[in-house]
DNA sequence: ATTTTTTGTGCAAACGGTTGCACTATTTTC
DNA sequence: GAAAATAGTGCAACCGTTTGCACAAAAAAT
């Protein structure tokens, strides 16, 4: 049925062994006998099988993508798609496939990563998730198989991973708001159980503190990426008596739901108070006032993790190392 | 290195052969030797190499997955990344992995489906894309190899595929208009190569008929999906006095675009023109007045694609067919 | 005119599994 | 108690490649 190695060799009249030569462009191989074989392929219509080569080989050019499947990100931006493009982008390049998984958070689900490594299906694995589970880190790391992490780990754990420049961008973006002559600067974070929103909290800090802001904890609120939270934290500062003349949200949604609270409360922006956010999403310039946010670069991120997977391919004794990538202040009307 | 199943084998002092009989299974085998060959495969750490394994099956557990890079519709909304999400899901159901494959657009690329298919990859393939060169498509054919598209094929080619129930969902959509008491109603269409426009045109024309109003072509206009198409749009009809009292977008963008040409123009929504349009992305909801709007499962399509090629899968000589997901219509203050 | 080197190709053993068939030991049947 | 059926396991071929090594023929060196 399917035509196979033998097949040409038979129809080009010399061994199976000199028509892999010629597919791999062996240079002992005659420019005479490279062409019949040629013609034998094209007339056959071969193609090498891609398992067979992958068993002798054993590397399958395929690389291991993990997404989560947790909603809030993967929906309300489409950052993990970009991600995903650049990797494919990127992967192409190099001639790679992408064997992609969607774990399932729930607990005692079965782990694809897991599977998919320990059968010998990828050659590497990056991953688009942070709470990855211990058990699966350990692991990769045991048996010295080359993976990076999109977004900086949790527990400090030594591996390779690329992120965006959360405390750069952090620290630019209140150093914008102290500029425009804001004094007294809120931040609503996320949970502080994620990197992300440590990394944002800590660029503040650091701008504050380069510009002798006093840090004030009363300033700092910490919830869940949402709209009703970024509500319910303005109204909050509002009922505290506390109420700044900028906020800086860690993530664009958390701006949308302060603006609404700050309209609702009849205070002006930016006149009152301005507003500032991270992530940009596309709503972001369509709102009344058009929302300054600091654009990441999802898609450079996933190129990123993927060159610095192929050095790893390369090199299996590569140490663990971090990739930066530059973020853009992208500035509207909110302050 | 790596352990096999000869290793295992070996410790349990068995043969290869009944290893591997007791990993798939086989009833032949004694509870006793499946005990010492279970205990075996523990202690040494085995998993079967999916590779090998797949060189004598002669499948790989394995589909791809071909999403377009083309940006819109993967950005404006989440529908590839929810397709992906329903693929994923029965696909791990199943015991298949995915492939993934973003296609660069540009004509003369190298085309990976060719290469996964002809190179033995994948099992079988689902097509996130319409636009696909009919080179493939005819060497997929031809290949009697298993495939499902998403979305509606453009030429009437004889495939299967999968797609959102167009006609159906226009057809309610242009009644709940006319029902309204709209009786001037315009469609502000796709370009109409692409089968979505002509699909949601259908549905609108027999909506008409039905309702014993007659379709004007002058209230049709045709346009590339983005906010500014849908500006002019409305400015045209102004512009030829002709302004309806409704407007039925076939994408949520030229609803928004529509929608501030009718506010520039002085016009009040619903009361003056009522807009209604398709895919519910989630700005709809927060726009000012919210946005009736159809939604769309494309979860369920992914869903339904997936086990579709599950059944080609099980029985190669399937005949091409067609599976409809219905769509639903949300009623917000546009009209 | 030998010997040495180079060039081009083939042989056969892997890679890590699966499976049809044969074979022995045990059980069932008559 | 012999023949037939059944249960449990192993042998060896195969899946479609790659590659170290051997080898013959041609070219170069002596």
């Amino acid at each position: 049925m399917t035509v196979t190695i033998k097949d040409v060799a038979k129809m080009a009249m010399v061994s199976p062994s000199t028509v892999s030569r010629v597919i791999s462009d062996d240079p002992r191989i005659s420019e005479e006998t490279k062409l019949k074989v040629n013609e034998a392929m094209k007339e056959l219509g071969y193609h090498p099988n891609a398992i067979a080569r992958s068993l002798v080989s054993k590397s399958t050019n395929t690389i291991g993508v993990i997404m989560p499947k947790s909603a809030h990100l993967s929906l309300a931006n489409p950052f993990f798609p970009e991600v995903l493009r650049g990797i494919s982008a990127s992967a192409n390049e190099n001639g790679f496939y992408i064997l992609l998984s969607i774990e399932d958070d729930g607990i005692g689900k079965v782990n694809t990563i897991d599977k998919i490594v320990k059968t010998g299906m990828v050659d590497g694995v990056i991953m688009l998730y942070s709470k990855l589970e211990d058990e699966t880190l350990r692991m990769l790391i045991d048996k010295n198989f080359p993976f990076v992490m999109v977004g900086k780990p949790i527990n400090g754990t030594k591996v390779s991973y690329v992120d965006n420049d959360n405390i750069g961008a952090s620290y630019e973006a209140t150093t914008h708001l102290i500029n425009k002559g804001r004094k007294s600067i809120a931040i609503i974070t996320g949970p502080l159980n994620m990197v992300v929103s440590l990394d944002r909290l800590e660029g503040y800090k650091r701008a504050l503190m380069d510009n002798r802001i006093e840090f004030n904890p009363d300033l700092v609120i910490s919830a869940e990426f949402s709209k009703e939270n970024g509500y319910g934290a303005v109204e909050n500062l509002i009922k505290i008596g506390k109420l700044p003349d900028a906020i800086l949200a860690v993530d664009d949604l958390l701006a949308v739901g302060a603006m609404e609270a700050i309209k609702d409360a009849g205070l002006k922006i930016p006149d009152d108070i301005g507003i500032l956010s991270f992530n940009n999403i596309t709503t972001a310039e369509y709102l009344s006032p058009s929302l300054t946010s600091v654009d990441i670069n999802p898609y450079e991120l996933g190129v990123e993790a993927t060159e610095l997977l192929f050095q790893k391919l390369q090199n299996k004794k590569l140490l663990p190392q971090a990739r930066i990538v530059p973020t853009k202040l992208i500035i509207r009307e909110s302050c």
